[in-house]
DNA sequence: ATGAAAGCGCTAACAT
DNA sequence: ATGTTAGCGCTTTCAT
């Protein structure tokens, strides 16, 4: 059907091997050859077989990203940021979005590497989905670099980039105790999910520091999407104790908390305080004095990208190399005890 | 390196074959000897890779999808919507970010022809660029079928599915217009998008029919990013004839304008009135009273990639097909005149 | 400077 | 029910 390297060699009377050469500027082509050739390359309207080139060549130039929401900004900054690495090493890139399900996480790792991808850079949705890991084990051994992004897996050994999330949290809350509030309840996510885990932590690990008592009426388990942060957050302003801040744990849960509060006419901060992880542009945009923990979410993608290139490049025996980032607090008086 | 369908041959001690019959579940093979190649499939963890299945079935199961924002949730959705039917058609998916270039929207399109992807949904960047277009027509003569999304392209003739923005535009300005505005400024796209060029009539049409002046003052241009709805916003806020009401022609401007506003204090619909294109489904969220003329986006998405999806079934001669939906008007409080 | 030919991993007739 | 073999479109070694 299509037009093919042999089409090329006959109308330009020359061998296959020829048209290869100057298709890939490699060897000698004696310029008058060449002229023929690209001539005949453009009135035959050709463009070479990406796939017929990875199977010779036994490569792809391509890399395989996996996140759990597109739609979500935090992954799109990501996004960008890989991309702009890969896009300068010319890697091209097929991107899976799992939608936050362990299942289609697998089915994308598995798409990947029958593509025969060079790498992958993944935003696992679980630490302990188990078959995720083994099958990330089983490519990693197969010799493709993996680089996690953001979040970790458990029991495993991979490259990655990271945010502090212990840290985010503890400092977060630990803004909130010192505006006076000790009555805080938090909106974390899922309980298999690494970064919800540690920013579960970095929660508690304030309280105690600042000898307040930790109670479990006051941590709510979301799933990162909007919609359980508002669920929760109608949960929370129901307590007969009422806490008088909520620290939330990403940035679609805090969209729907405050769309919660929104309905039920509680304004930030004058009737309860509000302090986020992530960071939502939007919300600074406009002009809501939202108080974040905000990723360097650019500059995350970006590093996870060079990672991988550097695995890339150095085949088989790169080392284990974990990036871990702070993320930085963004202030803007959602988190005053009025 | 890999595995391939040559050692699970030897080690079940069969042909290469029989092994392919039991990948594919072709033709007859013994349970006896499909069990002993299912089993070696498994302990040499064999995948099949695509790259050689794709040339020797001169078909790739992948198609591409090209978007000017991956990040914008507008675009977000239509993908969204693509992805629901690709999936279960069991095709894959390159993913293409422009990033509002031409430029890149020919790279992308190389790259997905190279690729040799079955077929293209492209919501293009803009309707006047005239490479994208003769590329676009290259591929299609090529036998590859292209669904437009969202956006035309000038002096083609591709199936696609578009949103009736004439009629968008035209009755969001009618609702300023009845609400009793007079002096409505538009901020619109670029000048050489479709879209753009249609809202900026639909919003002509109303002014025209309603016997109100078009005003060139009061005609902005912008370039669909947050940046430009906010500067021009703030040319039109100094505006000496000041416009009661805005009319924006896509969701970013419509977040740098209220950014804008913002910043000047200047409170919606109390001191000017608002009203956007493309639902924010994070102002609603906000419960930021903001109307809308909202597209059936998730729709869109799932009708191109049926559009696409018929074209390659029935291969070479299917007809051009065009659909056009209608956008939905959310009146939320914007648009009054206080 | 150019060509011949083997091979990348798989599928799909065709044979047996 | 299974095997043989000729490609798919390209790269790359080895000759010449």
């Amino acid at each position: 059907m299509a037009v093919t390297i042999k089409d090329i060699a006959i109308k330009s009377g020359v061998s296959l091997a020829t048209v290869s050469r100057v298709l890939n500027d490699s060897g000698y082509v004696k310029d008058e050859t060449r002229e023929k050739i690209v001539q005949a390359i453009e009135e035959l309207n050709y463009t070479p077989s990406a796939i017929a080139r990875s199977l010779s060549r036994k490569q792809t130039n391509v890399i395989g990203v996996i996140v759990p929401d597109i739609n979500n900004p935090h992954f799109g900054e990501l996004i960008k940021g890989i991309t702009k690495v890969a896009d300068n090493a010319n890697l091209n890139m097929i991107l899976c979005d799992t939608d936050e399900s362990g299942e289609k996480e697998i089915k994308a790792l598995k798409l990947l590497q029958e593509q025969r991808i060079e790498g992958i850079i993944i935003s696992p949705t679980s630490n302990e989905n188990d078959s995720s890991r083994e099958y990330l084990d089983t490519l990693k051994n197969l010799g493709i670099p993996i680089v996690l992004l953001d979040g970790d897996v458990k029991n495993s050994n991979f490259s990655g980039v990271f945010l502090d999330n212990i840290k985010g949290s503890y400092e977060g809350v630990n803004v909130l105790i010192n505006e006076g509030h000790k009555k805080i309840a938090i909106i974390t996510g899922r309980i298999n999910s690494k970064p919800a885990k540690d920013r579960l932590e970095g929660y508690k690990k304030a309280l105690q520091k600042n000898k307040i008592e930790v109670k479990d009426e006051y941590i709510f388990y979301g799933d990162y999407r909007e919609d359980s942060g508002y669920e929760l957050t109608k949960k929370i302003i129901k307590l007969k104790d009422k806490p008088t801040a909520i620290f939330l744990s990403n940035n679609m849960m805090t969209l729907g908390c405050i769309r919660a509060l929104n309905e039920a006419k509680i304004k930030v901060p004058r009737d309860i305080s509000i302090m986020a992880f992530d960071k939502l542009q939007i919300l600074m945009s406009l002009g809501m004095n939202i108080s974040f923990i905000s990723a360097p979410t650019l500059e995350m993608g970006k590093s996870a990208m060079k990672l991988l290139l550097e695995s890339l490049k150095s085949k088989n025996k790169a080392q284990v190399k974990r990036i871990v980032l702070s993320p930085e607090l963004l202030l803007n008086g959602s988190e005053k005890l009025v």
